[in-house]
DNA sequence: ACGATTCAAGTGATCGTTCACATTATGGGT
DNA sequence: ACCCATAATGTGAACGATCACTTGAATCGT
């Protein structure tokens, strides 16, 4: 009808058109207190008339909340670990906060930054970081401080969110592999500033040296496909190796490529493990053993725990995150050795 | 020192223990006019004494300006497109905007309502919906609505975001395959409420009849790994198909391995094709046929487009996508007729 | 018919910042 | 010593909502 008035309607307007108080109008939004009959039919009238939406900023300002988290991720990560965040964000909503989705760019040091300037920016309640903050830690919110909830599988100081599944799971990895025959392995390892990257690592060389058993090294060194190509076909014609160690699903099936790219078997002449279970590693050719890491869960108790924070409530029993080997086509026993022993 | 105080430090407290006013510590943080050496001294001292930081909601709500935007995608993506984000961010980035993502679950109408709230909020300058969003369309900002962008490959009415690159590639497929000696084809689609998968079903419908081939259908429905499995594993032994177009990379994937189960060889026996070229593609066993899309530079027109939008200036010139065709070892020659027709 | 009680709505301050304007130093020329 | 331009800083009102109170209208028992 009129033309576009020069800005968005505010409470004042509403209550002016509806002939009552503002506050009329903002206890009606919030369904406060008994009305009459006439002054809802009017209030609502106002607020159709005039398409008013209240201004969640001037509202934040004044109650001191917005509603909002965010998770932040690095950016360098091949893929978005979607199951995470969207059990995170469920959780988020299930509590009444929406949960956006922050990438921050950049070498570790400036995350860091960035994501301070994130907490210290007031625009939200608590910020979930997946991947390790450096020099920052879990802290509750307070008045001057927004919450902060860090999901790095584990924490900076490898204490344990849940008990040490991750360690347990790789012996167990090494251990069947043995089982199998395999003596020689190889790990393609992470970034090293994921301290999730730093424990696979960590537990592979601990459990070679613990079983007796030979590692060829470690290779790699970021998440992706062309790294973990790299690593077996850079690898020498005799280096021995038949079991492979794979700190990704996407490192993984760079390696089993590039030995296929070579003409050794997978799993005849190499065994991979990879760690994810991605979606599509049961899907691949040879189908991808792997780790299947409880990530809904893992998401859902970080947030949760971000949530105790950020309301100042004790922290909730945490879930066990359960991570659990998946055999499929890509291990098998060790080839016999080229040319006997004795 | 001090005990923490009750709430974080402001502007007022900031310029009483520097012994200025409140004016002066704005005029300082944002580098305006000149200021006696001993004035800056003071308040650098004050800040710091105080860990003063600028409270962005109380800023946002008097210059009307938030310097965020948000990228919105509906939930059930397989993955979410990174190279995407990753550019449309990059160019928010250095115009000065902070990009967020948020991910909007639900059926196609929630999502439209729900986009309609962040719409209405206050708190965003501009959105980018990576999606359709049913009865939406593309907006300038004005005082009364925040700007909105949607990249869907194209628009809700086709009307072309640079020409029909999208359509022409899978003509270009649709011959080559062509040109192999494929006579009988299978598409498997994406979900119909995207219109890049619509606008691939249709061309593959259009092109099959024009070139006077066969097409066997159309089956899949969203865009993962599972539903490009079960149209391949439900296909009649006696189908003929030769030749399949999958709507993207993870449905064809999921035909691939769905063809090895049963026998048939890729690509001796079934050529399959995907859509988007994933990391991975390259890698896989054996390497995916594929589309690449320029998925950087669509992130980046569409972010330089809600630019435009949300400072209301002329529409930037779109970079034309460029889809490009990759074969790979998923395509090959038709295999010869089992029993020869004459 | 009147005071007490509950119902319904109104008033003005406030959150922390920036805007528009007013005011007070400072220094140089005559 | 005075004026004036410019440098440097100060003052108070917005922005649009909510909070903490206060006030006026209806209801009811006696």
């Amino acid at each position: 009808m009129a033309s576009t008035p020069p800005r968005a309607a505010t409470l004042h307007e509403v209550a002016a058109l509806a002939g009552v108080s503002h506050q009329t109008v903002s206890r009606f939004l919030h369904n406060r207190g008994p009305f009459k009959p006439a002054t809802i039919e009017r209030v609502e009238a106002a607020i159709k008339e005039l398409n008013y939406r209240p201004n969640m900023i001037a509202r934040s300002m004044r109650t001191r909340e917005t509603g909002i988290l965010a998770a932040i991720l690095p950016s360098p990560v091949t893929a978005l670990p979607t199951p995470t965040l969207a059990a995170a964000a469920e959780v988020a909503r299930r509590s009444g906060y929406f949960m956006e989705i922050s990438v921050i760019e950049g070498p570790a040091q400036d995350r860091a930054r960035r994501a301070q300037e994130l907490l210290d920016s007031g625009r939200l309640e608590g910020v979930l970081s997946l991947g390790a903050l450096p020099g920052m830690s879990e802290q509750p919110r307070t008045p001057t401080t927004t919450a902060l909830a860090i999901l790095d599988q584990y924490d900076d100081k490898l204490r344990g969110i849940g008990p040490l599944a991750d360690a347990s799971v790789l012996r167990e990895i090494i251990q069947t592999l043995a089982d199998m025959g395999h003596r020689r392995f190889l790990h393609i390892e992470g970034p090293q500033d994921w301290s999730s990257a730093r424990a696979r690592r960590d537990e592979y060389l601990r459990s070679i040296a613990e079983l007796g058993l030979e590692s060829h090294g470690v290779r790699g060194g970021d998440w992706t496909t062309e790294s973990g190509y790299a690593a077996i076909s850079g690898l020498e014609e005799d280096s021995c190796v038949t079991a492979v160690i794979a700190a990704n699903d996407y490192l993984a099936l760079g390696a089993v490529r590039a030995a296929h790219d070579r003409c050794w078997h997978v799993p005849k002449r190499l065994s991979v493990i990879g760690w994810d279970d991605l979606a599509t590693a049961r899907y691949t050719i040879p189908a991808l053993s792997t780790v299947a890491v409880d990530r809904e869960s893992q998401g859902r108790s970080a947030m949760e725990r971000l949530i105790a924070l950020v309301r100042n409530e004790p922290a909730p029993e945490p879930a066990n995150p359960v991570s659990r080997l998946i055999l499929r086509e890509s291990t098998g026993p060790a080839p016999a050795p080229p040319n006997p022993q004795r």
